[in-house]
RNA sequence: GUGGGUGUAGCUCAGUUGGCAGAGCGCCAGAUUGUGGUUCUGGAAGUCGCGGGUUCGACUCCCGUCACUCACCCCA
């Protein structure tokens, strides 16, 4: 038997990592444009981080967690979600002596042991920010902003904000409680789940999907209608500042959150096509978070947007660019000018594709016309002797013959460059990288 | 972890009561020896997911297994 992926993961193959690049390049630029920096932690840390933060009760930390032991017996585990190692580096480097919040993003692959499904996947990516160290709903209703902006800026429409508060530690145990004494003498009508749920987790009963536990739910009291003074205050301002926004929320009193660290406002980015895992992104306030983690205390919010669902809100949407070129000749082996040609126009930034086996100069045009270049340069022995090359224009189907020491000049002026010089570098701040690759712009191969 | 559906060419899928493995797209070559997207002709390509069983004979029936997929669960 031949080696395959294992369950649950794929390879992202060339076709599809231009759409990944976009993706990122859009989140990147956007996150940068309000202040968050890049953050990148280890894929695997100590397993306890997440029994902490993530809770020990959750599904994702007991039963979907791939723990694993080194050598020396340390109990490790592959991350299953960003926060907790965000939270970790913040108080293990000291960030709070930082100008507050202190801003970070991340991007890159989680691992959770569950049942693939659409839009579930062992291995899977996400995106995500958190700013930490200041109680301010603006960051709040930014956080939020972000998380609408990343998938809208891809193009993905119809998404809806859901929007909710879970409250304080104060006004949400005094909730549970009123919760619990009102479903006390309907438990038997709840589904197996949520009699498991009624001593584990109440609060996920809220967002049960079955239908004996929605009518059990609905006539009692909701989180929203429970909240203290402060945390309504709180609520109710995020709703203004992302209605100023221009963003349609709804407020979704049984939207509750499965990690046990949230606090306070929380919402869901959703889209109906993606079927069950309907989540585009996710997050909300975690106040206690740190501090229970052995640092100060410090308030903090932040989300994660699933990389796998946005791609497949995109479709087949291409993100190709075509601006490059097919260098075709016509004399086998390749003569020595030609691939001094071939070498100064990729020296120059521009991406260039040539053949390495004989082929006739009709499958190099067609190739060219296939891959969605632009142009093709035609050099054979003709124009080697005439020191010229023939420029063919793919879209008009138009050619001119020029100079051979024009070539890479006239190119230049032609097509938008791909030189790493170009791209916007992860290492310098500030660079706009819309007039590189403007993804409104980018053409559909073939339309 | 539970339940349903599906595994046949690179891709999308046909394949009748068990009797020689098929199509479309794609790929390669040719139809003027130096010009692409159309058309025509030809060609290559398969352990019928894998392993067992029943049978003279299995892509087809039975059992197991793996994977994909949808839903539950969980969650981004």
């Amino acid at each position: 038997m031949v080696v395959k992926t294992v369950r649950g993961t794929s390879d992202i193959l060339p076709s599809d990592v231009s759409t990944w690049q976009a993706l990122e390049l859009v989140s990147r630029n956007l996150l940068e444009a309000y202040d968050y920096r890049e953050i990148r932690t280890p894929i695997f840390e100590q397993a306890g981080l997440f029994q902490k933060s993530v809770g020990e009760c959750t599904d994702i930390v007991s039963k979907e967690m791939y723990i694993f032991s080194d050598k020396k017996g340390r109990e490790l585990a592959l991350r299953p979600e960003g926060t907790a190692s965000i939270v970790r580096s913040f108080i293990e480097h000291n960030m709070h002596t930082q100008t507050l919040p202190v801003k970070l993003y991340y991007m890159g692959p989680f691992f959770r042991y569950e049942r693939p499904q659409a839009g579930r996947t062992r291995q899977f990516h996400q995106i995500g920010a958190e700013a930490i160290g200041i109680e301010d709903v603006t960051l709040d209703a930014e956080i939020i902003d972000i998380s609408m902006q990343i998938p809208s800026k891809m193009g993905i429409k119809n998404l809806k904000v859901m929007l909710n508060s879970i409250g304080c530690k104060e006004c949400r145990s005094k909730y549970v409680k009123r919760l619990l004494g009102h479903l006390k003498n309907r438990i038997k009508k709840l589904c197996a789940d949520c009699n498991r749920r009624y001593s584990t987790n109440p609060l996920r009963i809220l967002d049960c999907k079955k239908s004996e536990c929605i009518q059990n739910v609905k006539d009692g009291p909701t989180i929203t209608e429970n909240l203290c003074a402060k945390c309504r205050n709180k609520l109710e301002t995020t709703e203004k500042h992302i209605s100023s926004l221009g963003i349609n929320y709804q407020i979704q009193p049984y939207l509750v959150r499965g990690l046990d660290y949230y606090t306070g406002v929380i919402f869901e980015i959703i889209h109906s096509q993606l079927g069950a895992q309907n989540v585009v992104a996710a997050g909300g306030r975690y106040d206690n978070l740190i501090e229970q983690m052995g640092g100060k205390p410090t308030p903090a919010v932040g989300f994660a947007a699933g990389i796998e669902r946005m791609i497949m809100l995109l479709g087949d949407r291409s993100f190709q660019s075509n601006n490059s070129v097919y260098l075709a000749y016509l004399d086998f082996p390749m003569h020595e000018k030609v691939f001094e040609l071939l070498s100064a126009l990729r020296k120059n930034g521009i991406h260039t594709k040539t053949t390495y086996q004989e082929k006739t100069l009709k499958n190099q045009l067609k190739t060219a016309a296939k891959s969605n270049c632009r142009f093709s340069l035609i050099l054979g022995t003709n124009e080697l002797s005439k020191g010229t090359v023939i420029l063919r224009d793919m879209k008009t189907s138009t050619q001119e013959e020029i100079k051979l020491d024009n070539a890479v000049a006239i190119i230049k002026k032609n097509i938008p460059l791909v030189s790493p010089e170009a791209k916007p570098s992860p290492f310098k701040v500030g660079i706009k990288a819309d007039h590189f690759v403007d993804v409104n712009k980018m053409i559909k191969p073939g339309s």
